[in-house]
RNA sequence: GCCGCGUUCGUCUAGGGGUCUAGGACGCCGGCCUCUCACGCCGGUAACACGGGUUCAAAUCCCGUACGCGGUACCA
């Protein structure tokens, strides 16, 4: 049988980078084995869902490079992929559990299993589930009669159907990650399957489409492990051979704890893949950050693209503990990434934050600078915040000043502005003028080379001086040396 | 509370009874290179949660404790 996996978010907000990291490992298993990825849109809970976060789904992980066989916009032989489009299919299976026994309708309100909480609640259990154990004092079809039951549902009382789960059984799966794990049935309470507004729940939408759709392995994250003894319980009921589960190790924050939105907010964390996006970072570079996030390949490489990491991962190096997410070594990621990137494709990643910045240069200009900043920068979109290649600086950073612009500095750079006037022009020469001049008043290089970086660029750091006076050209740097002599004051002599 | 799953440098991790005076990567710190800043290179910092077993030998196996995370919905 061949392998078929499946990303199934639900579109009730715009993809986390945890669901684009369970998508990445869906993808990988089912590319190192030769089988499908199918994105299947688990959208069964219509008061949440969010207009656009399907779309937003599908762009991400387009955007990311994870390409599935099968989804609601790739035609395959196991559609519908929005599971609200399958409805027909959850009713079935309700049908045949309520009709085998192995599942009941339930007519209890909001505010009864409200009252019949609070009623129950005790220290020791604070939070009372609808279970056996309570069951029995709930309006259901174990406790109403036959014929109430029947005039209930054609007077259309609103009504769920719940799992009958059985009494003292032993629960056991082999979960990849984690071995085998043991659920006792006394805790698995008796979940909702179909919910009031005739929608299924998760719970029962996963197994019913998982076994439609022939998935072979549900790899999802740990926090569908406790539910999955109910999902067990299911393939059983209905007679079918449960697919290999894997529980993948949560994603938390940098400092340990649930990467919630709120607390990622509160750390400036993003954790939109969305948000990864506008802030341009490189595909390949998140996608293999979040692959070593619960996983290694067992060598000492780190660096991989997409492809290589289809050849090498294997669910069995996957982790079994939380991984507390790196903004930092995702950075650096990122710089990995893009310096394997050539030029010019550096130049297209950057284009969008150029126009956004009011950038206009031509492409060979922008490529020269590139060429220049390649090794300086994290991310494309750096080559537009160094403005002083585009336009004359505005301004001079004072540390600088004060440590580079000595009193002798304006003579030295008239010298020079005037030594550079000579016709021929590039980095050699800039260099050899720079040189004599330093030599014939008898100061070292630097004492010219400092003040020049901030007359041309007015901050400390950034390429090679000379590179970037070929690259400014002539009229650029005599008009910018001259112009910081003019405006920068002689410091006073100490 | 109860149930489940975890626990090796600050972080991601290697390791699966002796080869571990525990290896790599990020970060941080120092050095080299150098006109600056980076890149690169070299070096440093720093960990087997705790307590009991088992064994000639335990980071590795077992038990307990602590701590962390998840679940405990007509949400996924």
């Amino acid at each position: 049988m061949s392998v078929r996996v499946r990303f199934a978010p639900s579109p009730t907000g715009y993809l986390h980078i945890g669901g684009l990291r369970t998508a990445l490992y869906n993808y990988l298993f089912a590319r190192r084995n030769g089988g499908s990825f199918v994105l299947r849109i688990e959208d069964t809970d219509q008061s949440r869902l969010v207009a656009d976060a399907e779309d937003d789904i599908v762009s991400a992980l387009q955007w990311s490079g994870l390409a599935y066989d099968e989804g609601p916009d790739i035609e395959g032989s196991f559609g519908p992929y929005r599971q609200s489009e399958r409805s027909d299919l959850y009713r079935e299976a309700a049908t045949r559990l309520l009709k085998a026994g192995h599942a009941y309708y339930a007519f209890d309100t909001p505010e009864e299993l409200e009252a019949m909480r609070d009623r129950l609640s005790t220290d020791g259990n604070p939070s009372p589930s609808y279970d056996m154990s309570t069951r029995s004092s709930m309006r259901n079809s174990l406790t109403l009669s036959a014929v109430e039951v029947d005039d209930m549902i054609s007077s259309g009382a609103p009504h769920v159907v719940r799992l009958k789960v059985p009494p003292s059984e032993t629960v056991t799966f082999t979960d990849a990650v984690r071995g085998n794990v043991t659920f006792d049935s006394s805790e698995i309470d008796d979940q909702v399957l179909i919910k009031s507004d005739g929608m299924p729940t998760y719970h029962l939408a996963n197994v019913v489409d998982d076994h439609a759709m022939e998935i072979t392995h549900v790899i999802r994250g740990e926090e569908w492990l406790p539910s999955t003894p109910k999902h067990v319980l299911l393939y059983q009921f209905l007679g079918w051979r449960a697919p290999e589960m894997a529980h993948l190790p949560l994603i938390l924050s940098p400092t340990g704890g649930k990467l919630s939105k709120r607390k990622a907010d509160k750390q400036g964390i993003m954790v939109l893949v969305r948000d990864y996006i506008d802030a341009g970072y490189e595909p390949e570079a998140l996608v293999n950050y979040l692959a070593f996030l619960g996983w290694n390949p067992g060598t000492e490489q780190e660096v991989f693209n997409l492809h290589e990491l289809e050849e090498v991962f294997s669910l069995n190096r996957v982790g079994q503990s939380g991984v507390q997410f790196s903004p930092d070594k995702l950075r650096w990621y990122n710089e990995q990434h893009l310096r394997s990137l050539d030029n010019g494709k550096i130049l297209m990643r950057a284009k969008p934050h150029l126009k956004a910045s009011g950038i206009q240069a031509s492409d060979d200009y922008l490529l020269r600078v590139i060429n220049l900043m390649r090794d300086r920068i994290t991310f494309a979109a750096d080559i537009a915040s160094n403005r002083y290649f585009f336009e004359d600086p505005q301004s001079f950073d004072a540390k600088g000043l004060q440590k580079r612009w000595k009193s002798e500095s304006p003579q030295l750079l008239r010298l020079y502005a005037e030594a550079l006037e000579e016709p021929a022009f590039d980095a050699e020469a800039a260099e050899g003028a720079l040189r004599s001049v330093a030599e014939q008043h008898g100061v070292g290089a630097g004492q010219i080379i400092h003040p020049v970086r901030l007359a041309l660029s007015g901050v400390t750091f950034g390429p090679g001086l000379f590179e970037l006076m070929e690259l400014l050209g002539k009229e650029t740097c005599l008009r910018r040396i001259r112009a910081a002599v003019e405006s920068i004051p002689a410091p006073s002599p100490q």
